[in-house]
DNA sequence: TAATTGTGATGCGTTTTTTGCATCACATAG
DNA sequence: CTATGTGATGCAAAAAACGCATCACAATTA
């Protein structure tokens, strides 16, 4: 859109905080970059940022214009996606902020499932912290965001949410893996993997444990969710995870043939966390991301049946 | 705003439903306007017009995309409203769609209150009818309207009312200015001066004819409020008013010494009407609409009291 | 303290885009 | 059939945007 332009730089600018650096991002010279901005702020009639030594920063005017320029932006695509839908097939962009939980399986079977319906319908998946995706939402970088655990903005509008016990996870020849239930006292100074502090499913332990007073052997942390589950196969180690988050035969095969065995951790010693999903409060989603959120809500529904709302 | 100008084109082009008409207002070629067209549309991926052999007619996309231009619009014009407001000094422009009835003194004088506070901020008044003045919040051609009786469409919200009973005026010795209160029976068979069919005050007035089964003599209709008053003085004929289109004096006045007496119409007879001060519904104004609209309220308040709601 | 590095602003020639004129193709009304 | 209106298009002129080189300034580094 020819039009968007010299919104679009300013936003560049925005984020970049340096006209030089966003020009480069944007593949123009700063000159030209330059230019453009001290227009719009001779139209505006006063300028929208404050010169710094180090590069540029919003002031107020600016923190303003910039915060319409989003909502303008994200108001065009919804029309475009409108727009797309009047000729029969569904075209349009999805951008989705999620946590690694949701991006390991769930959401590439459903995007997948959704992709095969309207191949015409693109995809950002970013994954991102919880806290980052609500910020993504904020920010109009994200149509969507699937966090689990805390919600912290008050902009943030839950559409539906998925219970998820947690569940301990091990190799299939470890002691514990003959309990078909987990105790938190089972794993006294058990050597365990976690994710780090950051991820809802580590706070949501914590708070277990602590009740509990129990202690684990903390041997190793990671924010990566395929290291903490394929170290499993090479260390006599526990871990945690949520089913949303397992491979699908893992969790549904009755009978564990696989290396790695997922046992549920009881009720009673950790609750069930809370899988949002959301978007931002008061934002009218493009056509493509409320359907695909539609979409979302119907394969959670399918999957955990009575543990979804909304 | 020059990144606006293929939006404001196309804006153009759609209120005109022709291009080369459209081409003249804005005073630029058809060819250029046309390019400009070709082009969003290039952009947008199908065409917003119907071509058709008189002009250009808006297809459903355009119908999407003209309202996605003037949201837009009149949201720039709010953000730039609230960045001016920054520097102190309120400017910006305000654009109000009222009857005749508030067009005579009312305004004129709310007007020029409001500027002698805040020079920097400009209007546009345009009288209208009811009906016009409710389009043109919905085109977003005006941020506020004042509509004296019925309102008709959903897209109107109320931001305050002040009833107005109704007035019969007429020449100081005409045999009915004796009276301190008319009823209806008093004006049986007099030749009287109204307002046309598609003024509040004249429906209100109907509504009380029909059912005190009383018909006047009506001798002129006229939708210039100016005629209807300046012909009291030449002729024996009553006309009828509310208070906010009368001159100050002739309402204020405990004795009235002018030519021209205004009597109150018995409340039995025709119940009060409502003038209804109100935005698009949903919609966010401008700083100095927002601020006009308050000037507004505390002005029917000064004048109406207990007659003001909301 | 002096040199270096990084920032945004600006003059000037070049490139790209936009505009206007003349004209075409088409539909409708007289 | 003619006349008049409409939007579309080729081409040259005008306008705008761009990129290079450079300046002025501030912070950091030697």
């Amino acid at each position: 859109m020819r039009f968007m332009t010299s919104l679009r730089f300013i936003d560049a600018v925005a984020r970049e905080k340096s006209i030089r650096k966003a020009a480069e991002k944007l593949a123009i010279t700063s000159t030209a970059l330059n230019r453009r901005i001290l227009q719009i702020e001779d139209e505006i009639g006063q300028p929208l940022f404050e010169r710094l030594a180090s590069g540029v920063r919003l002031n107020t005017a600016g923190e303003l214009f910039v915060q319409h320029i989003r909502t303008q932006t994200a108001e065009l695509a919804r029309v475009q996606s409108q727009i797309a839908d009047l000729s029969g097939i569904r075209r349009g962009h999805v951008r989705i902020a999620s946590g690694a939980d949701t991006m390991r399986y769930f959401l590439p079977e459903t995007v997948a499932r959704y992709r095969g319906e309207h191949p015409a319908v693109t995809f950002d998946l970013v994954r991102q912290s919880g806290d980052s995706a609500e910020q993504a939402l904020r920010t109009l970088e994200a149509d969507l965001a699937l966090i689990f655990e805390p919600i912290k903005s008050a902009d943030f509008q839950t559409m539906a949410t998925a219970r998820q016990q947690l569940y301990c996870m091990m190799s299939a020849n470890h002691p514990l893996a003959k309990k078909p239930m987990i105790r938190l006292r089972d794993c006294v100074g058990q050597p365990a993997i976690l994710p780090r502090a950051d991820a809802g499913l580590r706070q949501l332990l914590n708070v277990g444990l602590i009740r509990r007073s129990v202690e684990l052997g903390t041997v190793i942390e990671s924010n990566s969710q395929e290291f903490l589950q394929n170290y499993l196969t090479h260390e006599m180690v526990i871990s945690f995870q949520i089913p949303i988050a397992m491979p699908s035969d893992l969790f549904t095969a009755p009978v564990n043939t696989s290396a790695i065995v997922a046992r549920p951790v009881d009720l009673a010693d950790v609750p069930a966390g809370i899988l949002h999903i959301g978007q931002l409060k008061g934002r009218v989603l493009p056509v493509a991301a409320a359907k695909f959120l539609d979409s979302i809500i119907t394969e959670l529904g399918a999957r955990y049946g009575d543990d979804i709302d909304q």
